[in-house]
RNA sequence: GUGGGUAUAGUUCAGUGGCAGAACGCCAGACUGUGGCUCUGGAUGUCGUGGGUUCGACCCCCACUACCCACCCCA
């Protein structure tokens, strides 16, 4: 076939069966954030780019590299184009909303969570797409509201483990951090740059460049030979000042109370700009080298960045994709299942309408059935419900028809009854 | 953006410089009222795309594209 057109780099379909899985992960977030106090938001897939250039940071990798970014077309001849670009991630349009909605103003602390794709161009990897899916969550709200509370920090990081429980994924590591405000931050980064100065001839040939540009990212570093020299660098819990120092002991002290086991983990570094105090992140060994299965935390400042009103906040985003490859390597996940529980055989000729009416009176009782097409063959019969997945069979024929008792069997157990037409409906239930 | 690997039937994969293959699956029949077995027959396809070498290329060479793995980065 010539011109056949597919789906672009990065970008996929997603079959049944594993739509459940999706569903089953989606259905599991929206009850357990429920409970938690969320309510849902939806922000556009596009944005004016200066709100992920302000709000993600200009320097990061993410903006200055990822971003799907186009000119609109002017609106009038006078004026310029604007340009925009399809969300790297939600958290920036989420407190654009929060800004533009004046959601500060009701006084109250929102809790927001949405459920949607995201793009950033990167070259394709295993659980890294162009299109991806997040399920985030983020509180935020002023001062008085309690927002900027390390008890927020705990409480969402407790929901996260809860949720973990819930969808049916066991092999997690939580890892934590404290970034520090932005003055610890430049003041760490002054340090590292001094401290690396010193020793960077003797690391990796990404080491030495990191060193340079941008020396959080040494601490990444994977390569053994370096490991010791890491270890000997200045560490980011030196440079927290008192209030952030107090903060994270206390984020700590609440989880270590609720029963969460974390580890601490200096060298996670984000790589988002608005990431202030408590990071975290959750990760999960099937997923290959994409081990990163959610991530987040604090951004103090970002409200007051895009030019609202200071509104401290935290959230997270857990990528999709990943979830569901984390759960089909957990293998004991139950998936919901979505076959059909009878199939309508319309046994000889003329038997289609009359199946028809039976399978919509089955529907309307809320039962799921797949409904055939006629057929003088039984065995056609049985291989069409097999290969529906269908558990019960039923047989529509003239005899049936005409008595009024219909053939229904079990496809599993074999098992084999006759049953009058009002009552088809309570035997599949029961 | 960089490095490595892969691309043949619906699927998983063999294969050889000279007629395109297997298994599973699919379709039909034996076989029109309780199957899942068996038997018989059938279709699988621009061998990723475009060039080149050659009498001849699915095979060798080049380019491109896509996918996979890793780096980078992130979810």
């Amino acid at each position: 076939m010539a011109g056949v057109i597919k789906a672009v780099r990065g970008t996929r379909d997603i079959l049944p069966p594993e739509t459940a899985l999706w569903q089953h992960v989606e259905q599991a977030c929206r009850e357990i954030f429920h409970r938690y106090g969320f309510h849902e938001i939806r922000t556009p897939v596009f944005e004016d780019t200066q709100l992920f250039a302000r709000g993600v940071g200009e320097e990061t990798d993410i903006v200055s590299k990822e971003m799907f970014t186009w000119e609109d077309r002017p609106r009038a001849q006078s004026e310029k184009a604007q340009s925009l670009t399809l969300r790297p991630e939600n958290t920036a349009g989420v407190v654009r909303a929060y800004i533009e909605h004046k959601l500060g103003e009701t006084g109250k602390m929102q809790k927001l969570y949405y459920i949607g794709p995201q793009f950033r161009r990167e070259r394709p990897q295993k659980g890294r797409y162009r299109q991806f899916y997040q399920i985030g969550a983020e509180v935020l709200g002023p001062t008085s509201a309690g927002s900027e509370s390390p008890a927020r920090d705990a409480e969402i990081i407790a929901m996260l483990a809860h949720l973990l429980r819930e969808v049916g994924i066991k092999e997690w590591t939580l890892q934590l951090n404290s970034v520090g405000c932005a003055g610890d931050r430049v003041r760490y980064g002054q340090a590292l740059r001094e401290a690396l100065a010193a020793v960077k001839d003797k690391m990796c040939a990404d080491c030495r460049r990191r060193a340079e540009t941008n020396p959080l990212r040494v601490l990444d570093c994977k390569v053994p030979e370096d490991q010791p020299i890491i270890e000997s660098l200045p560490k980011i819990s030196a440079y927290l000042d008192e209030p952030c120092r107090e903060h994270f002991n206390e984020v700590k002290k609440i989880l270590n109370h609720v029963g969460i086991r974390y580890e601490i983990n200096e060298r996670m570094v984000r790589g988002l700009d608005y990431y202030t105090r408590t990071t975290f992140e959750f990760t999960h060994g099937g997923l290959g080298a994409q081990s990163a299965l959610l991530g987040g935390g604090r951004y103090d400042g970002l409200s007051e960045a895009l030019g609202g009103p200071k509104a401290p906040g935290i959230g997270f985003a857990l990528g999709l994709d990943r979830f569901v490859l984390a759960l089909q390597a957990e293998e004991t996940v139950g998936v919901p299942d979505l076959n059909p529980v009878v199939y309508v055989a319309p046994l000889g000729q003329g038997m289609n309408a009359e199946a028809a009416v039976i399978a919509r009176d089955l529907r309307k009782k809320a039962i799921a059935a797949e409904l055939g097409d006629e057929t003088f063959r039984l065995k056609k019969s049985f291989e069409a419900a097999e290969r529906a997945g269908a558990r019960y069979i039923l047989f529509v024929g003239e005899n049936e028809v005409a008595s009024g008792q219909f053939g229904l069997k079990d496809l599993k157990s074999g098992e084999q009854a006759t049953v009058a037409r009002e009552q088809i409906a309570a035997k599949l239930r029961g």
